[in-house]
DNA sequence: CACGGCTTGGTGACAATGTCACCGAACATT
DNA sequence: AATGTTCGGTGACATTGTCACCAAGCCGTG
C-alpha cells in the first residue's frame, strides 16, 4: 500500500531523493511505533536501525559521573536520530541516552542500507551533512549559553520553548533544572523571582507564563 | 615526486583506502603552508578547500555575543578539518573560528572532491563518520565539563594538557580562562591555591608543575 | 637611560549560582 | 484516615563570576 510507504515524499529533507533512491529506503524501511517513555538508544542499547522520525520527539540526554543530567536536544518530526546513533556506536562508553519524550512514529532503515544510500545518493549525502552541522553548530551554541548565559535568560528562554499554546509549561522544578543543567533549588528561586515580577504563576507542577513578552524581552538578553 | 605526495600513506585515517581513491586524492589535493596565527576559517572567512592536517595544530574557539571567549576543540596532526568547515559554510553567522596555533602543513582538497570520495570511497566515508562521531561525543563531553565540574578539576587537567616535557606551560591566566571558558581572576586565584599546595610555580607568562602527580589526582577528581 | 604605554597578574567587595540539610504541603495509595 | 512519595521552600554556606582598581614587569621610543 502506496499511503504507508510514501513517508518519504512527507519528509522535508528528503522529498527531492533520487526516484532511485527513493525506492530503495520504501524497499528497505519498516514504519516502527515507540510508546512513550521508551529508551530508544543508550549505555547498552545501541539499535541496529536508524530512525527517521515521522511523528513524536526524542530527547537526547546525558548523565554525568557526578550525577548530574542534563538535556542536550531534542530530534523532532522531519529529523533523524543518524548522527547520534552513530556516535553511540562509535563510542560505545556513553553516558547519552535518547528517550521518546512523546509516542514515536519513525521509519527504521538498517545501518547497512543507510551506509549505500549515503554512497550512492548526492541529495542523501547532503541530507545527512546537513543534519550533522546543525548538531555540531547547536552544540557550540548550547556550550557557549552553558557557560556564559545567565540563568534567568536560559530559563526564561526554555520556558518559553517549552510552553504549550496556552502558556503552560506541564512539567516540574526538577525537569526544569536538567533542561538546563542546574540544581532545582536555583530553578525554583528563580521562578519566586519571575512570579513576584508578575511574568508566571505558579501550581504543582506546572508553570503558566503570564507576560510572556517580558519574558521573551530577558530572553533575547535586552535587559 | 612521490615522497611529497605521499601523505595520504601516512596519514592514520586514510591509509588503509582504497588504491583508486588514494590516487584521486593524490591528484586532486595540494599541499599548503599556513603560517602561526593564521586564521583558517571564521566568521566571514569560509574556505574553499577542505583541510587534512600533516603537521602542527588548529584551535577552534568561540566568541559569545556576550564577549566571552571560549576554546572548543583543537584539531591535530592526522586530524582533519572537514566537518568544522562543513558546519560553518552551512550555517553562516556562526562566530566559531579556526587558527593555526602553530605552523601548519596541510593538504588541501577542493569541496567537489571531497563529495565525489564520500560517495565512491567505504573507507573515506567511515573516515568522515568517525571524525563526526568523535566530534560529537567531545562536544558531550565538553558540555558535560563545563556544566558540572568543579574549577580545579578541569584547570588540573588542561594544565596537564598543555604542559610540555618539562612540565612547563609556556601560556598566561588569560589564555588558561579562554581554554576553560572562565574569568582572568579565577584562574589567578586557583592557581595561587595550586602553588600554596606546593603543585606549581608561577612566573609571568608560565606555569610549571612540580607535582604532576597531585595535579593528576585531582583532574581525576580521586579527591 | 628615562619616560610612558602595554601586558600581566593581584586584590577586595560583592553578585550569582551551586550545595547541603532539612522541612512542610500536596498528592496518591490503601 | 493513615501512610509514603513527590514536589517545592528555606537558610546557611561554598564556589564561581563580575567589577573596579592597582602594581609590577616588559617594551618601545626619544
Amino acid at each position: 500500500m502506496t499511503t504507508e510507504n510514501e513517508w518519504v515524499e512527507r519528509f522535508p529533507g528528503l522529498a527531492r531523493l533520487e526516484p532511485s533512491a527513493k525506492k530503495r529506503i520504501m524497499a528497505q524501511s519498516a514504519l516502527v511505533e515507540v510508546p512513550q517513555g521508551t529508551t530508544i538508544f543508550g549505555p547498552g542499547k545501541s539499535p541496529e536501525n536508524m530512525l527517521f522520525l515521522l511523528k513524536g520527539t526524542v530527547r537526547v540526554q546525558q548523565v554525568s559521573d557526578t550525577g548530574h543530567e542534563i538535556v542536550l536536544y531534542r530530534i523532532h518530526a522531519g529529523e533523524s536520530c543518524v548522527l547520534t546513533t552513530a556516535c553511540l556506536l562509535a563510542y560505545e562508553d556513553y553516558s547519552a541516552a535518547g528517550i521518546a519524550e512523546t509516542p514515536v512514529q519513525a521509519a527504521a532503515i538498517p545501518r547497512d542500507v543507510f551506509d549505500d544510500l549515503v554512497g550512492q545518493s548526492k541529495s542523501f549525502r547532503d541530507f545527512v551533512f546537513a543534519a550533522f552541522s546543525k548538531r555540531i553548530t547547536d552544540l557550540f551554541l548550547m556550550i557557549d549559553e552553558v557557560a556564559f548565559q545567565k540563568l534567568d535568560v536560559r530559563l526564561a528562554d526554555k520556558l518559553i520553548a517549552l510552553a504549550n499554546d496556552d502558556n503552560v509549561v506541564a512539567t516540574t522544578h526538577q525537569k526544569l533544572s536538567v533542561e538546563l543543567g542546574t540544581a532545582r533549588e536555583v530553578i525554583s528561586r528563580q521562578l519566586q523571582e519571575f512570579q513576584r515580577r508578575g511574568w508566571v504563576e505558579q501550581a504543582r507542577g506546572s508553570v503558566t507564563l503570564t507576560d510572556r513578552t517580558q519574558l521573551a524581552r530577558l530572553a533575547r538578553h535586552n535587559n
